[in-house]
DNA sequence: CCATCTGTAACAAGATAGGTTACATGTCTT
DNA sequence: AAGACATGTAACCTATCTTGTTACAGATGG
């Protein structure tokens, strides 16, 4: 695997939800992002446990929002993911001996605090309707996406 | 592997060699580092590609520092190893048609691409002589660290 | 009862840093 | 010239983590 995507599509699938009229099955969700539906709800069961979502079993059962995109933030979504490791890059040993090795990760240790301090407040100030309303500015006919097709045979078989 | 750390281990190394009175063997310098000569000689290739610092091969060959540390930033070093990933997290795919998937992957693109430039002006704005300049304020009489027996070793087969 | 969902375990695939072995090449000492 | 000592590098294995896939148990509604 090259990078973690999971928080790059649970954003992008819980804005495809809110545009949803009806709940989504995990086999709807996973070909809007190209996967597997096991891989989605493998995905989607943290977001569940925080209660940003909702799921059904059974014969008409699958996935909704739990509330307004206005209401979770991109922090919340990393959290709900486990918080999977922000850099790739890091110390090679948890707790050096070495004084000199200690002054070096002292210092990255730093700067890295300093990057993910950043990272995550911005993660804390937008809202998934932030980006909900970028997408709109970028398509303000509301018209098509490239999941349209989705929405249409989910309207079909419903 | 958990995380790349062969920035870590670069600086670490250098400063060892900048008080080590000869040349370090890649032998000596994996003990430092609790690995393999190959992997750092593998490493350091990029170091010397950049010019900072010196192989010699044959008999009391080894390394030794090109520049004082004075002169080699953490990002000349990031640089010199080839600018891995500094990322763990990122987009599922690089350009996605759907327009969802673009807004999402522009706001998270924003954050990381701001993360990513505070790290990078940290690293430009340090040098390893600083890192240096650290260990010393810890370990003000200058004496031994835990790669002082190394030194000896290095000192008694000279 | 059965089709349709989710929940989850188990395992394979793909990527990448790091570890290891093997060997070619260069260089100093004797 | 021979041999010890170093780097240079290819080749292959290992560890780790996300993702993909198969299989199956359990819940739900017609």
């Amino acid at each position: 695997m090259r990078r973690d995507s999971r928080l790059s599509r649970m954003l992008h699938v819980l804005i495809h939800m809110d545009r949803h009229y009806k709940r989504a099955t995990s086999e709807t969700i996973s070909k809007m992002l190209c996967t597997n539906a096991v891989v989605v709800r493998r995905t989607m069961a943290g977001l569940r446990d925080f209660g940003y979502v909702r799921s059904e079993q059974g014969h008409g059962g699958g996935w909704e929002l739990a509330r307004g995109l206005d209401q979770i933030t991109l922090l919340d979504i990393y959290e709900a993911i486990g918080k999977p490791p922000l850099f790739a890059i890091g110390p090679s040993v948890d707790q050096p001996e070495c004084l000199v090795e200690q002054a070096v990760d002292a210092k990255l240790g730093d700067a890295l605090k300093e990057a993910e301090a950043l990272l995550l407040e911005r993660f804390r100030t937008v809202t998934i309707a932030d980006i909900a309303a970028d997408f709109d500015r970028r398509m303000p006919e509301g018209q098509c996406n490239i999941h349209g097709n989705i929405h249409a045979e989910q309207s079909a078989s419903g």
